[in-house]
DNA sequence: ACATGATACGAACGGTCGTACTATTATTTA
DNA sequence: TAAATAATAGTACGACCGTTCGTATCATGT
């Protein structure tokens, strides 16, 4: 199953198990909520035993977000590089982004909960989130630019405000489905992706476009 | 300075001053480090003598978030109210959400912290938070009905939909200010506004209105 | 098969957590 | 002003926190 069948020591192994369950906790109830004893207690090992992996808690912290970001980048964010460049793997990008916590067996969003745990936290782990988030919204914005090279996208679109956009139409939607338990979140977050990328189609395709309501 | 200058017992001004520090705490660092201790230290309490003032601390931390709808609604909320029914208002009420923190002096937002920290973990502060932003959602939803009854907005307008996508402009704008220190946060929020707003207006209106694109 | 380093355990540390009690003040009411 | 009530302090509790340390066990390469 994995890409790369490395054989992994008996300390990675481990280390693997902990950072599973880790990520599991830390998308429901925080980074903070991290404690090494139910860690520990959840994979069968002693604190002390677990506590040798990391050397600290904020180090704990870190690793748990980056194996999350890894398993972004592996169910979501790569599987959408496949699509030819453009409007098509832009498109995928979003899909895969808002169907990923279902896709790798989670409940709710590590990231999204580091987001907002850490935005106004100074230390080793807020600068780690913003690397991270940096990283991907990035990667949205190279996005964009592709779609504007294609001519998919008209010339004077800004990559910033794009990926700006985009991440409130998801965090709306992570918060429609688990805060209203809101059954038409994902529709929602699709019209309005919709209505995103019409308003920066192209002029000649932006006249054959209908607009966001015509739709219905 | 307050709208009704009731004259406060001795319990109600301690607790009103515990609370103070509760609601800056709670948006920098969480409703879960909302500590008896710390929270006592802070406000010249003994642990015990505050803690008295709530009976648990899940009573405190709903205090604590009542107390912070109730400054939004006080800062924010109802000024916009004074603006007439329609589009004007509406705006009023975006505008005022996005700079309530600023007015209140706050550094960070609690109820959005209320939000990711509670959105997945069933129980009685769950419960609250849940209402309190369905209040809001349903108060955003009445303006938009409202703008539909003045004409401003298109019959076919979705307040649901509008709210939605609301909510994530205000959202990816309070990640854009403390996440990514980005000065052009409000900008950015107010660009995406406005290109909402222009995608719900009444026909007749849409004709002779810019796309957003075209403000530059 | 053995040596050796990696891995895990168990016990203990000083702290802080939320909460329960009782006692003592301060404030309000009669 | 005295009585009644509200507000706060004090003390103690068991539980869990992150971390350290010495020791034991296991895995791995030779």
């Amino acid at each position: 199953m994995p890409a790369l069948p490395i054989k992994l020591s008996k300390g990675e192994e481990t280390r693997a198990a902990i950072l599973e369950a880790a990520v599991q906790h830390a998308g429901v109830h925080g980074f903070d909520a991290l404690t090494i004893g139910l860690l520990a207690e959840q994979t069968g090992l002693s604190k002390s035993g677990l506590f040798a992996h990391f050397g600290s808690k904020e180090e704990l912290q870190i690793a748990t977000l980056d194996e999350a970001v890894r398993r972004y980048n592996e169910v979501a964010f790569l599987p959408a590089m496949r699509a030819p460049r453009g409007l098509r793997r832009l498109t995928l990008v979003f899909d895969n982004w808002l169907q990923w916590i279902e896709r790798s067996g989670l409940k709710a969003c590590p990231m999204l909960a580091a987001n907002t745990e850490f935005d106004d936290r100074p230390g080793p782990m807020r600068d780690a989130v913003v690397q991270h988030m940096q990283r991907m919204n990035q990667e949205i914005m190279r996005g964009v630019q592709m779609t504007i090279d294609t001519g998919e996208f008209a010339t004077d679109t800004d990559p910033e405000q794009f990926a700006f956009e985009l991440f409130g139409i998801i965090s709306s939607c992570y918060r429609a489905r688990n805060l209203f338990d809101d059954a038409k979140a994902n529709v929602r977050a699709r019209i309005a992706f919709d209505r995103l990328i019409a308003s920066n189609l192209a002029q000649q395709q932006r006249r054959n476009t209908a607009p966001h309501r015509a739709s219905k």
